[in-house]
DNA sequence: CGACCACTTGAGCTCGCTCAAGACTAGTGG
DNA sequence: CCACTAGTCTTGAGCGAGCTCAAGTGGTCG
């Protein structure tokens, strides 16, 4: 994890849903006042991560909140039990670093090579207070991470694993940094096991269901981490 | 759903979890500047909800979003499949109503009888221009929600339902309106199917389930709606 | 007292977990 | 260029928790 040089960054929010006319761009971000912008420049540091390597881990101090400028992170929380639990995919425009009691309840780690942009919570604490509406954005923000959690819930609660891998497929697919709606390739960014997690399964299962949604055509493989989705027949086959 | 006389209401945010000092009073309620509060109570429409009727239901157009002032309600998404996946219960303080896209994501329906406050989304929108801080309690509290969000993921998501059901009743034994600590009896304001719906199984499962946790002695039924729980043991069980 | 609804109990079956091999891939060094 | 190895992924076989359907019990309200 290694500290860039601080350019001009010309922060991304991504907020997932619909809002107000003039909160959100073209592209879905968020639309920053100036001056908002500028501030929170101010108190952005950058900062780079190799792929594979944490950010921080659950129970370490909380220290920042952190924005995705480009890659993706995977945010898990261990549970007392062993399990590892994927509470999230995090892509570029997120934020992640949710926190209680001083301390993050998730670990976060880079599935890609990212750049991040950190901001310190004091900072952005006294930011707040000059500048409130930039409160509006990070609530934005939030009310966006809420309906994903609860996309998430909907997901895992599905009784058949073939199910929860259609619709984690599909919800891929709706990252326009790793499906090619031309070509319906999808790009998975990562491994089996993290697939398992996410869906609270196991990898072997993850195995198995993949050779299932192929026989049914509805994914075909290219390569392991390739596949050509059919997207309107695994949406079909959620509601079955 | 009738609308009560509006006398002046001191509303009451709930905000699970630790904020910085001055944030939130001694029983974990926000604290509102004076301002804020009479600006939020100008616009607040009382209004009261008899048991087991709806306030409003996925689909509709979203027009508000509510504050239970006392009661509580459950939360609750029909899925195209005929599941229908509670998304939380909710207890006075806590505010509903996510909407996407102009609609409901969620159907609530009050589980007993419930004081609420009604803000219309329009007339929140404008006040938040008029007073930007008021959106740094709502940053709170949509913050809370996912943490909320994020620990009933990792509840459904244990693979034995004794598991899910002891940290079921954990979490209800956190909400005081239904848990006497002195005696440690729990009152369930919600039925078998609603448990069920909530921990993503079946009514039979619960019901033997519970059975289970009676025989393990983790758990002793007083009557259908009120059990006697020991606390300790049911968490220490969530480890193993 | 009867009817309805919520809850419980029973029996069988199935999906997915577990443990255990085996196959494939990619990275390393001779 | 080809072993060698380590990690990832797949496949197999057996078992068990929980789902399903179905019947029975108990509480509540007219």
């Amino acid at each position: 994890m290694t500290a860039a040089a601080g350019a001009p960054l010309s922060l991304r929010f991504h907020a997932a849903g619909e809002w107000p006319d003039g909160t959100v761009d073209s592209a879905g971000d968020l639309i920053l006042s100036p001056e908002t912008d500028a501030a929170l420049a101010a108190i952005a540091a950058p900062v780079s991560v190799k792929a594979k390597t944490s950010v921080f881990r659950q129970g370490d101090a909380a220290a920042s909140v952190y924005l995705i400028r480009s890659g993706a992170m995977r945010v898990a929380h261990q549970l007392e039990d062993g399990r590892n639990q994927i509470v999230a995919f995090s892509w570029s425009g997120d934020l992640f670093g949710l926190a209680d009691h001083g301390v993050y309840l998730n670990s976060a780690d880079a599935l890609t090579d990212c750049d991040l942009v950190e901001f310190s919570r004091p900072a952005l604490k006294s930011l707040f207070l000059k500048e409130p509406q930039l409160q509006g954005d990070f609530l934005v923000e939030a009310i966006a991470d809420l309906r994903m959690s609860q996309r998430h819930l909907l997901l895992v609660t599905h009784q058949r694993v073939t199910k929860r891998l259609a619709g984690f497929l599909v919800e891929c697919a709706r990252q326009p940094d790793c499906y090619d709606p031309k070509t319906g390739v999808l790009s998975l960014i990562m491994d089996r096991t993290d697939i398992a997690d996410y869906l609270s399964t196991t990898v072997e299962t993850v195995s198995r269901t993949i050779g299932a949604l192929e026989e049914q055509r509805l994914m075909t493989r290219i390569d392991l981490r390739h596949v050509h989705l059919d997207l309107a027949g695994l949406q079909a086959m959620m509601v079955r």
